[in-house]
DNA sequence: TCATAACGCCTTTTT
DNA sequence: GGCGTTATGA
């Protein structure tokens, strides 16, 4: 067929390789599923722009939007790209553009993707349509209640706790492992407990079938699982015509089965990713994903690089290539890029954690004098409670910002009251909802929760039986309005969303009984009715409340409205595909990057290398690295003056240097200078650190 | 028997 | 501030 270049004006602004992947397989008015496509695009090369594109350029040449299946990383990731692929498509198609009104319906995360096939197929699979969906916490919950039960909680030499118990499920789930060689390579500490960890993740499946819940993990697995049935796997897989995955690298074991699964010719499928930006191995992601893709299909699939970087300047990128160039093992190439040149990054040597925030602050506010806004300046970090100084420092200022990534807004107690009410009405089957609620009551503890619980496991109609169930002794009054609310969410007769403003009304007396800060968290509960009030259902609100809680927090009065100017604070994770033109990353140090908790093995180190990398990239026009010299512990009196010794991250060592500029703040004596990066001096900061609160 | 207050120990990154 | 353990009280 011959190319209509003309046809596609939309298409100039791409070089040629971003092109050839928008163009791969579709041809003029033809755009039935294609060869797999595979592209490797490095940190600011134009990959969201290239995806859209192709999104856009199947669809002009006549993919039916609903038939394109578009997976994400995260819910913003999906909401950019649904934006720019209509902006894109209207342009090119003008009037014929009629279709584009709802157009990308099939776009998010695997999990919610996952969450809403299984919905739709759940009579087919076994599975109650009202399922409710357990965050992390929750699925800890109920694992350490199973572990109880087994016994396991009064083992002679201690068993893994709840928390350690769940990641190595996890990890078996998602890497599609046994238990042997997860314990093995990743838990090696636990060796000994494969026969009791298999019991107990039995046990917990079972209990997670009983109670009608799925985990993040079963949005996956029952997928996967549905899919390897012949006849779903075709019904699934006939629904889209393309299937398209973002940040690739980042994708585990399952996903990738999933995808097969879903397309075993690979026909329609393109992957897009980089295997320098991959930071989530914690989370059973693979690089073998990407590296393997080409390969698991005949004919493998075609690869196109984008190595072209449109972000960052000359000197940014010089030293974002010498930090990864001296990775152990690389697969792509360098970054290149036709921006002009302009000062080196900053190596900035700062005396403590407080003049850190203080340096921050002062060029934030100069460069807002120099005509940037807030928005487009970011503090990046390794672990979310890192920016508590500068948090301090910008509350003190006035000056506004969010906060990405780390403690979330759902992970408040009183929200997770709230919830977990809703949630027991929607799923009373669901025990750890059940058990949250009835605990909240003055005189109802664990054992009066329990014969509740099992009171109406037992029973066909679990919120009716409520009623006939035992009622704590000591809970009086309190019991009978708590079965009397239930029964009324349970019904639904209120509808949504006024249900969630009853919950609260039922929830204020025990808010102001249990919290001093009532007032403050009584606010919060409001907002949540602001955003419950977006939903269409309770159904919808908990799903997707779950799979996408809002990031920010609410913790600085006031939560900026979208149209403020505000600036971004966010863990480097949650940093991933965003960019800024002035960019800080707090604590180059090491025991901070790499985090001595990820400098265990070799795998680990090279994952914190990676990250940051990832950092460095996310800046466009001016970079700040600080290194804080000396760390204040806590556990003192206030005006304490016990410190430790920080150095420079291991990852910039001295022969990368000549890539930045070093510089110190405020401006100190050259002797003092010279200490600040006295190399020979090494100390265990990160124990320090979480000596700090022993 | 059960609920609860008090105490000591710990805190990476996230769907 | 959470989590598990332990002492105390009903």
């Amino acid at each position: 067929m011959i190319r209509n270049v003309s046809a596609a004006p939309y298409l100039e602004t791409l070089n040629p390789e971003q092109r050839r992947a928008v163009e791969h397989g579709v041809c003029e008015n033809d755009a039935s599923p294609a060869a797999p496509l595979l592209i490797i695009a490095g940190a600011g090369s134009g990959k969201t722009n290239t995806l859209a594109h192709r999104v856009a350029h199947l669809i002009v040449n006549g993919a039916h939007p609903h038939r394109i299946l578009l997976m994400t990383f995260s819910r913003r990731a999906a909401a950019e790209m649904t934006r720019r692929v209509e902006t894109i498509a209207r342009k090119a198609m003008g009037d014929r553009a009629g279709q584009m009104t709802q157009a990308l319906r099939w776009s998010g995360t695997f999990h919610a993707i996952g969450a809403r096939l299984l919905r739709d197929y759940a009579d087919q699979i076994g599975l109650d349509p009202a399922f409710t969906i357990h965050d992390r916490e929750d699925s800890a919950d109920l694992m350490n209640l199973v572990r109880h039960e087994l016994g396991f909680s009064k083992t002679e030499s201690r068993f893994p706790t709840k928390g350690t118990c769940l990641s190595i499920y996890s990890r078996c789930v998602n890497a599609e492992l046994a238990i042997e060689p997860v314990l093995g390579a990743s838990f090696p500490w636990c060796s000994a407990w494969a026969i009791e960890l298999k019991q107990l993740f039995a046990a917990y499946v079972d209990a997670k079938q009983r109670q009608n819940v799925l985990d993040y993990d079963d949005l996956l697995l029952y997928w996967a699982q549905a899919v390897g049935e012949a006849a779903l796997a075709d019904d699934i897989g006939d629904r889209f015509d393309h299937v398209l995955v973002d940040e690739y690298q980042d994708t585990n074991r399952l996903q990738a089965s999933i995808l097969k699964a879903l397309k075993p010719s690979g026909r329609g499928l393109t992957v897009v990713g980089d295997d320098a930006q991959s930071i989530y191995s914690f989370r059973a992601a693979t690089v073998r994903n990407i590296l393997e893709f080409p390969q698991a299909f005949s004919p493998p699939a075609k690869i196109i690089t984008l190595d072209r970087n449109y972000r960052s300047t000359p000197a940014i990128l010089a030293a974002a290539n010498g930090v990864i160039d001296l990775a152990s093992e690389r697969f792509t190439k360098n970054l290149w890029t036709e921006r002009k040149a302009a000062a080196p990054p900053q190596l900035v040597g700062v005396r403590d954690e407080a003049d850190q925030a203080r340096y921050i602050v002062e060029r934030v506010l100069e460069n807002r004098e120099g005509g940037l806004t807030l928005k487009q300046q970011a503090a990046l970090f390794r672990a979310s409670h890192h920016s508590g100084s500068l948090e301090v420092e910008l509350t003190r200022r006035n000056i506004p910002f969010v906060k990405f990534g780390g403690l979330k807004f759902l992970d408040a107690a009183h929200i997770k009251d709230i919830l977990a009410l809703l949630r027991f009405a929607e799923n009373p089957r669901d025990r750890v909802a059940g058990f949250r609620v009835m605990l909240l009551m003055p005189g109802v503890g664990p054992a009066s929760a329990q014969r509740a619980l099992d009171f109406m496991a037992q029973a066909s109609d679990p919120i009716g039986a409520l009623a006939d169930a035992p009622a704590p002794r000591r809970a009086g009054e309190e019991w009978r309005s708590f079965v009397e609310i239930v029964a009324q969410l349970g019904s639904g007769r209120a509808g949504w969303p006024s249900e969630i403003e009853r919950a609260r009304l039922w929830y204020e007396p025990h808010l102001d009984r249990m919290h001093e800060d009532a007032a403050a968290r009584l606010a919060d509960l409001i907002q949540l009715e602001q955003i419950a009030s977006g939903y269409a259902s309770r159904e919808r609100f908990l799903t997707e409340l779950t799979l996408d809680p809002p990031d920010a927090t609410s913790d600085h009065a006031g939560a900026p409205l979208l149209d403020e100017d505000y600036l971004i604070l966010s863990t480097i994770h949650s940093a991933k595909g965003q960019e800024w033109a002035s960019v800080f990353i707090l604590n180059v140090v090491d025991g901070c990057i790499p985090s001595d908790l990820g400098a265990g093995t070799t795998a680990e180190l090279e994952e914190e290398r990676r990250l940051l990398y990832v950092a460095m990239t996310r800046a466009k026009d001016d970079l700040h690295l600080v290194v804080p010299q000396r760390f204040f512990t806590h556990g003192q009196a206030a005006q304490g003056d016990r410190h430790v010794y920080a150095s420079r991250t291991r990852f910039i060592p001295a022969s990368l240097l000549g890539l930045f500029e070093k510089t110190s703040w405020p401006k100190i004596s050259a002797e003092t200078a010279a200490r600040t990066f006295d190399q020979s001096r090494r100390f265990d900061l990160g124990s320090r650190m979480r000596g700090m609160w022993r």
